[in-house]
DNA sequence: TTGATCAATCAAATTATGTTGATCCAAACA
DNA sequence: TGTTTGGATCAACATAATTTGATTGATCAA
């Protein structure tokens, strides 16, 4: 996720991943910074394999990079794909106001 | 939808009303500005009950809002909930970057 | 009034997502 | 080496969301 512009397509899977109270746990948890697997299981009360799959999910949506470490790995949150989406609802927000011409046209 | 401040729940229903292809088609359309349930119905070539399926997530969401006039029906996007969201990734990103403690802690 | 039109709603069928427990793989350490 | 540990993955199952076609209610025009 390095450019700045969403495509629709780019935008859902964002939106898509975010979507989902345990992911939003993890997000929230990965906004006070990088984390081990290893704690947030722990920290969020998440069986190994339930919050595996959810980290690739949002992995895989660009939210979440992860770095190995040894036997640990640790993700953190992906600041440009924040960004980008905040980029993509300013933009949606600019000319939403207009009023409709009257039906019938 | 009228603070500014989301809590969790709050933005879980927001992005997982926009979390859906033919939930985006309707914000495209409607970020051009106001429109018809029976234009967007031909804009967007879907089924009369799928399109009010779809209004309504989004309305219930907070994303829209609506106003009659005789028989048709108006929809907007409401900007204050993409601000809200807007404002909400960018609390995300502010200290997402600190690394983490090693493991074993 | 009556008939036509716009749009919401409902129940049934379909499709997509998430959960669980088992298994696998790689790194570390005895 | 053999064993333990952190994590990913898989298949079977459970749950949730969407689609469809029919029905309903309200507004308007004849």
């Amino acid at each position: 996720m390095i450019q700045n512009t969403l495509n629709r397509e780019q935008s859902r899977q964002l939106l898509k991943a975010l979507a989902d109270p345990i992911r939003l746990d993890v997000i929230h948890a990965l906004a006070q910074g990088e984390r081990c697997v290893c704690d947030l299981t722990g920290e969020l009360n998440l069986s190994q394999s339930k919050l595996s799959f959810h980290l690739r999910v949002l992995r895989e949506a660009g939210l979440l990079t992860d770095r190995q470490s040894g036997r640990w790995i640790y993700y953190r949150l992906q600041p440009d794909a924040l960004a980008a989406l905040e980029a993509w609802l300013a933009e949606l927000r600019r000319h939403c106001s207009k009023s409709a011409t009257p039906c019938p046209s």
